[in-house]
DNA sequence: GTTAATGCAAACGGTTTGCAGGGGT
DNA sequence: ACCCCTGCAAACCGTTTGCATTAAC
C-alpha cells in the first residue's frame, strides 16, 4: 500500500503519452504520477513533495511543480483553484464535481451523471458558448458536524 | 459616471453597519466600498487600488486589502477564488453563479433562481451538511467566440 | 482624548525562473 | 553525443503583518 505498483497498462499509458508528447518518463515524473493518481485527497504540490521525499530524498519542490504543470498541459492531472487559496490537483479525470468542507477544507469527488444533461435557463443562451459546468458544493462532512455539536 | 453619487440610503446603510460592527466609516473605506459597487467586473485589488489612485493619490494597497476583507467578514462584499490564481471581489450579493471566459478571464454573473431547489442525487447525503450550491460554467464569451473564429 | 485605521516597508508563502550539472534516450 | 530534465537558489507576485503616524469618534 505505501508502494503500491503501477500496473502495467497504466505505465504503458503514462509512456505512449509521454512519448507522443516528446518528453521523458523520467524517475521523478513516474514517481509524482504514481503519487497524484495513489490517492483522490486532492493534494497541494506541497503536500505530493513532502509524500515524495521519502523514497526520493534529493527531489525538489520545483520539480513536482513543472512536472505538474506538464502533466495538466497533457491531461495525465488537472489543476483546481477551488475556494481555498492554494492549488490543488486531481487525477480524477472522470466527470465530476467537488465538496468542500467549510471547516476542515477537505475535498471530496462528487458524482452527477445527469448534471451536465439538465437544462440551463434559456437567459444563459446569451452567455456564449458554455462547454463545461462545474459545481461546488459547501458545508460541513460529517466528522466536522460532529466536532461543531461538541 | 466616474464619480457616480453614493445615494443616501447605500450610505446610511454602510454606516449602519460600521457602527454595529463597532468599526469607523473613513474615506478610504467609503472610497473602497463606492469602486467595489459601481461595476459589475469582479475587480482584483489590484484594480481596484489603481482605479482608486486617481481620487486617492495616497492611498496604499494593503489598506484595499484590510478593506475588502473587513467587507468580506461584515456580508459587504464576497471575495472569490475562482479558477484564476488571484482572488477577486464581488459586490453582488445576490444568490448568483459565474460563467468564466476561459479565453479572455472575464467573469458573468448569471442567475438560476431555481437551482437551489433542484433535486441533488440522493447520494450526496452521505456528504454531510450541504449549505450552499456554487456553480462555475466555463466557455467562451461571445466576443471571444468571435476572436477564435478568425 | 481614546482608539482604531492608515501608510509605509518589510516579511511572507506559494509558485516560477535562470542556470549549470547530470541523466535519459 | 545530444539535449532535456533536474536540483539548487534566487526571483517573483499577490497578500499579510509590524509599527509609528494620523484621523474618526
Amino acid at each position: 500500500m505505501t508502494d503500491r505498483k503501477l500496473d502495467q497498462e497504466q505505465y504503458e499509458n503514462l509512456k505512449k503519452i509521454c512519448n507522443n508528447a516528446g518528453i521523458k518518463l523520467t524517475h521523478q515524473r513516474l514517481e509524482i504520477f504514481k503519487e497524484a493518481t495513489k490517492t483522490r485527497d486532492h493534494p497541494s504540490a506541497e503536500i505530493i513533495y513532502n509524500r515524495l521525499r521519502k523514497k526520493l530524498p534529493t527531489i525538489a519542490i520545483d520539480t513536482v511543480y513543472r512536472t505538474l504543470a506538464t502533466y495538466d498541459v497533457l491531461g495525465v492531472v488537472k489543476t483546481l483553484h477551488l475556494m481555498g487559496e492554494r492549488a490543488v490537483f486531481d487525477a480524477n479525470l472522470d466527470k465530476h464535481h467537488h465538496f468542500v468542507c467549510t471547516r476542515c477544507k477537505k475535498i471530496e469527488d462528487v458524482y452527477w451523471p445527469d448534471f451536465d444533461s439538465t437544462k440551463l435557463p434559456g437567459e444563459f443562451k446569451s452567455l456564449g458558448l458554455i462547454q463545461s459546468r462545474h459545481l461546488e458544493l459547501h458545508g460541513l462532512c460529517p466528522h466536522c458536524i460532529q466536532e461543531t455539536a461538541k
